[in-house]
DNA sequence: CGCCTTGTGCGAACAGTGTTCGCACTTTAG
DNA sequence: CTAAAGTGCGAACACTGTTCGCACAAGGCG
C-alpha cells in the first residue's frame, strides 16, 4: 500500500482546507457539504468516502481547530519572557488573539455544541484538547501551585479568561464601550496576584 | 381596529410559543420554519405575515429569551435574603440554573451568535439586554461601588460567572470532574471579597 | 501474466429546507 | 356599498444532506 494511501492523505487534505476555508467564509452553520466538496474538487457523494457526513466534517475541523487554537498559545507562551505573570499574560493574549482572528472555529470548538455531535471518548478530539490544556497547565504549575489544588486553579483561571473573551467575541460587549483587552489585562493580572498568595488561606476547591 | 389586531396577536402568539417548544426539541441549528408553522397552525408561507423568515423567528426568540432569562435571575435575587453576598450569590446561581434549564436558549443569546443576526440598535432585544442585566446592576451597586468604577466591575464580574456557567452548559467542564456548582460558589465569594476591599488599591479599569 | 477483491468516484434520486409569488378571500376604512 | 388593505395558502424554485447502484482503478495472489 503506498500510492493509494499516498492519494487517499492528499484528497482527505483538501477536503480540510476546503472545509476550513468554508467555515470561515460563511460559518459553522451555513456550512455546505456541496460547497466543501465543490472546492475540494469531488462531488458530494464522494466526499462520504472520507468523511461520514456533515457531523463528521465538523469532528474533523473541531479536532484541528483544537490543535491549532492550543498550537497558536504555545507560540505566544513560548515568545514571551521566562516570568510566570509574563507568561501568564502571555497566555490570555494569545487566547484572545487567537478567539478574535478566528471566530467561527472558536465559536465552533467552544461556543454553542453542534448538535448530534458528542467527541468519542479516545478520538482525536480528546487528544487534541489535552494539547491545548498543555501549555495553560505549564504556565500554572510554573507559578507552584500544588498539584492537589492545580485542577480547580486551572478551571476556574481559564474560565475567566475564557468568560471575557467569549463575550467579547460573540458581540457581547460591545455595548459596554469598555475596552476589552484593557479588562483582560486587569482580569490576568488580578489572577497573577491571587495564585501568588494562594497558600495565604485562598478557598479550597473540592471535588464533586 | 379591534377585531384583527387580536387576531393577530393570538396567531403571533402561538407563534412564539411553537417556535420555543421546536427550540427545546431540536435546537436552534435544526429549527425548522415549516415545523414552527405547523405546529402554531398555520402555512410556512403564511408564518411571513408574522415574521420576516428564518431570521426573523430566531429574532423573536432571541428577544423573548433575554427577557426570561432577566426574569428568573430577578426572581432568584428576590427571593434571597436582604444581603449583599448573598444577593451576589442569588443572581449567580440563578445564572446558572437557567442556562443549565434553557440550554438551546442559552446558547442562543449567549453562545455563537447566529450569522446574519444583528440586533438593530433601539429594538426589543436591546430593551431586554438592558433588563436582563438590571437586576446585576442593583446588586452590584447595592454593594456600594461608586459609578465610576461600576461598569467594569459589572463587566468583570459578570464575565466570571459567565465563563464558568458557559463553560459547564456546552459541555466542557465535565472532563476535568469537578463539582460546577462549588466552582462557582468559590468564584463568587472571591468575587464579593474583591468588591468588599475595592477602595483599598484595586486596579482601576479604564475606559477606552 | 490474469483474476478477483477491495477501494474509489460519481450521477441520479429522494426527502427535506427557506423563500417568493400570485391568487382567493376577509376585514377594515371612506 | 365600494375600494383598499390585510391575510392565508398552494405551487414553485433553488438549495440542502444523504443513499444507492453502477462504472472503474488499484492491490494482492496464484
Amino acid at each position: 500500500m503506498g500510492r493509494r494511501a499516498a492519494l487517499r492523505a492528499k484528497v482527505l487534505d483538501d477536503i480540510r482546507s476546503a472545509a476550513l476555508g468554508e467555515l470561515r467564509r460563511v460559518g459553522a452553520s451555513a456550512l455546505s457539504l456541496r460547497e466543501v466538496a465543490s472546492a475540494a474538487g469531488i462531488s458530494p457523494s464522494g466526499l462520504y468516502r472520507y468523511v461520514d457526513g456533515r457531523d463528521g466534517l465538523l469532528e474533523l475541523l473541531i479536532s484541528d481547530g483544537f490543535a491549532a487554537f492550543g498550537a497558536a498559545i504555545d507560540e505566544t507562551i513560548s515568545a514571551a519572557p521566562d516570568d510566570v505573570v509574563a507568561r501568564m499574560e502571555a497566555a490570555a493574549r494569545g487566547y484572545r488573539r487567537w478567539a478574535l482572528d478566528n471566530p467561527e472555529m472558536f465559536g465552533l470548538i467552544l461556543g454553542t455544541p453542534v448538535p448530534g455531535f458528542h467527541a468519542t471518548a479516545d478520538g482525536p478530539t480528546v487528544e487534541s484538547v489535552r494539547r491545548f490544556a498543555e501549555p495553560l497547565v505549564r504556565v500554572v504549575s510554573a507559578a507552584g501551585v500544588v498539584p492537589e489544588e492545580m485542577q480547580g486553579v486551572i478551571v476556574r483561571s481559564w474560565s475567566r479568561v475564557h468568560g471575557l473573551v467569549a463575550l467579547e467575541v460573540f458581540g457581547h460587549l460591545s455595548w459596554s464601550g469598555l475596552d476589552a483587552e484593557t479588562l483582560l489585562q486587569t482580569e490576568v493580572r488580578a489572577i497573577a496576584g491571587e495564585i501568588g498568595r494562594r497558600d495565604s488561606g485562598a478557598a479550597a476547591t473540592t471535588r464533586r
